[in-house]
DNA sequence: GTCTATAGCCGGATAGAC
DNA sequence: GTCTATCCGGCTATAGAC
């Protein structure tokens, strides 16, 4: 705890989070986590055991990081169509990382289907984050079926990522998100 | 033209093709195709020069897949709604391997939006040609925005088939599918 | 056109000094 | 805890016999 240690396992989660994201996992080697840090190779393995093992860790840490988000979405409104508001605004915010590389769950989970089945399920568990806080607000808005249109908004909101990263059109990914604020509205009016 | 040469070409791209989609374009070697086909690693240089080149063939076979696929569509009924829920219905009828590893165009997409933006850019046009051929048959049903709603048809069929992948749902699949025809039709009535 | 052999590099992982 | 050196294997790509 706060030995220089636990800092650098930090640095290297952290980096490597960052690369896993914009490069993706299997693209990412132990030289790219190297290069960013200043920590060498070897030395990765005092911290974990595989490579394996770092995504595992970096899949901890943004299970905080999203939790934390969710957090301050609470604290942006105390209705629930303010907090789904907030949280597509949130998405809203890192438009230019999306139209480069897509969303982070929705991307890191597409990639560990096609061959990290173990980690895809545990990557999953941020999506199953999400639904739940999302289920939560549709359900105080007074929806009949809060865990399946939490679904139906994760999807949406994937879809307009896809969607505009493919097209590279931020205009399009900009009007996609209000089209899905609109939906939300209309839900939960009362 | 119907040498045993073109036809090893074609062989390694139909190979290729399935392993691209199941594996993932950067976690497929060429020995993964080598052992698929028979065809040994080092002959594949006779036909293609590199790595990319042969994503590139097979980027043009699937353009021209999808080209058939929207020409069946087409024969399935005479009327824009028909033909947009048959279009519809040919991705529900890959339901396992969307469960296993996503869609096809989409998951390929979010891939070399990562490392390869050049191939990223060409895969692109297969989502230009069935955005074309919905914005198509939107503005026969009297749409007034076909190629935004296009846009929009595409985002939720690629929403649908991330989250059906990345909670492993088949149920939720074909409801979010049904969702899809339900918006078509109501979009499509007159 | 087809095949074998291999170059040259880079990947994850390990050993062991300090 | 930190770092260097290195192993071993897989990768794309090439050379060159047949």
């Amino acid at each position: 705890m706060g030995s220089k240690g636990e800092n650098n396992r930090q640095r290297i989660i952290d980096a490597a989070d960052q690369l896993f994201y914009t490069r993706g996992y299997n693209q990412t080697s132990f030289r790219d986590i190297s290069d960013s840090t200043g920590i060498p190779r070897g030395n990765f393995y005092y911290y974990f055991k595989t490579k394996d093992d770092i995504l595992s860790a970096v899949i901890d840490s943004r299970t905080q990081l999203y939790n934390d988000m969710l957090a301050k979405c609470e604290q942006t409104a105390t209705d629930p169509c303010g907090r789904l508001l907030a949280f597509v605004d949130t998405l809203g915010s890192f438009e230019d990382q999306l139209i480069a590389v897509g969303c982070p769950i929705g991307t890191l989970s597409s990639e560990l289907a096609k061959d990290e089945p173990h980690l895809q399920a545990k990557s999953r568990e941020i999506f199953e984050l999400l639904r739940s806080w999302l289920a939560k607000n549709f359900e105080i808005a007074g929806n009949a079926q809060p865990m399946a249109t939490a679904m139906d908004m994760l999807a949406r909101m994937q879809g307009v990522s896809v969607v505009a990263c493919a097209f590279k059109d931020k205009t399009y990914l900009n009007r996609g998100l209000g089209e899905v604020r609109n939906w939300v509205k209309k839900l939960t009016l009362n």
